[in-house]
DNA sequence: TATATGAATATTGCTGACATTACACATGAT
DNA sequence: ATCATGTGTAATGTCAGCAATATTCATATA
């Protein structure tokens, strides 16, 4: 049903440039400029355009009139405004749905933080991880039934984690820890209390916005 | 020292249509064509796609790949969504920011909702009172030290009324009410309680949304 | 009458070239 | 030596036109 839809060349290089950042060839700061992608990808300026403007929109891209586009590259003090930004954000929205969460929602989240565990035990690869914790979050928004909520949640920091500083943020949290983070966010969950569970998020983030500063502190100077 | 700036084609379009939206030149769901633009105003189309792409950041234009540009139409459900987005966001904004209010700043803040009840009890023009809110809002922001909650937080909601749907919002509250709801505002604020303040601004603007979505309802249905 | 089909039209997406602005470097004056 | 000025280059902003897609409306068919 879904995958057969024609994309346009905008989306398409939106695509390309977002993979670009992922695979380190454009670091933040860089100067992305138009003529250079237009050439490599055998394709005019225009489609380039559009695309800089969608990323733009992420920010994931920066955008000054006149004098060119560049990969974001934040302070340590961005960074961080961005998690405090995205925590808000994420324990509003969980914490409106938190009525609507049915017992197989928690049986699944329970799940993820039990692979967590045992992952975190193990000592396997960290990389799933990142897909456990991707899903977690997933089944949390999947419940919330405010799409700009869950649009402005996943552009303020989930955006920059996932593609600006991937490589830090896998890094950020030992298994362990990652395991016992997100436990108690599942138990603030299962308590009912609203407040606790806006502060148990709201937390979650703060401090992720911490560590992450720490890490991309050197990257904004480049 | 400002003012002198030399705009783009693209920003001044931008503003263009943001004011024929106020006019009412342009209504929710209208199809915004790039021809008859560049028309009217004797350019080229390019700097009205991005232009439109500008809008399409700000949420005041929707876009469909390979369909048409339109102006955002809201549901009354998006409408409420809104404000409560915005809600969520101002509170946290401003409760960060709670220490950082200097003795002027309330001073100010008390003499616009003295203004207010001023013009609530004289019955001038309700007009006024926009400005006045402005005023209130743009001091609430000034101490706020985090660019993106800022941005955001103007983009949710605000960028809604004072566009999209100005003509209601300013008959939304009697300019008594408009006094009150500022009001208790001011004194939470005044009270230094950071749990109290952000129930109260987030109630403020819920309230808002809901009294919105009301009169913005059978806009959307054009 | 209702529905399906297809041509005509209108609108967006894309292209290549031109215009304008910003940056870097060289040159000259104090 | 430092700063101001000017020139050249490289990047973005803008243009007019072509290509591809969506919409409309007339026509035909059950």
């Amino acid at each position: 049903m879904s995958g057969i839809k024609k994309l346009t060349y905008s989306e398409q290089v939106a695509e390309y440039i977002k993979q670009s950042i992922l695979e380190g060839e454009l670091s933040p700061g860089d100067q992305v400029k138009e003529v250079v992608l237009s050439k490599k990808l055998g394709i005019s300026r225009a489609p380039i355009r559009e695309a800089l403007q969608i990323l733009a929109r992420e920010g994931l891209i920066h955008s000054q009139p006149q004098k060119g586009k560049h990969v974001a590259a934040l302070t340590a003090k961005q960074i961080r405004d961005s998690y405090f930004t995205g925590g808000v954000l994420e324990a509003a929205a969980v914490t409106q749905a938190l009525p609507l969460y049915t017992d197989e929602d928690l049986n699944n989240l329970t799940k993820i933080v039990e692979e967590m565990c045992t992952v975190a035990e193990s000592g396997e690869a960290s990389d799933s991880l990142a897909t456990l914790d991707s899903t977690f979050h997933n089944i949390l928004f999947s419940r919330i039934d405010n799409d700009l909520l869950i649009d402005l949640c996943r552009r303020s920091c989930q955006g920059i984690s996932k593609f600006l500083l991937y490589k830090h943020w896998i890094n950020l949290y030992t298994p362990k820890q990652v395991y016992e983070r997100h436990l108690v966010i599942l138990e603030a969950l299962k308590s009912g209390k609203a407040s606790k569970l806006e502060k148990t998020i709201r937390k979650h983030y703060t401090d992720s916005g911490e560590r992450m500063s720490r890490y991309g502190a050197d990257i904004s100077e480049k």
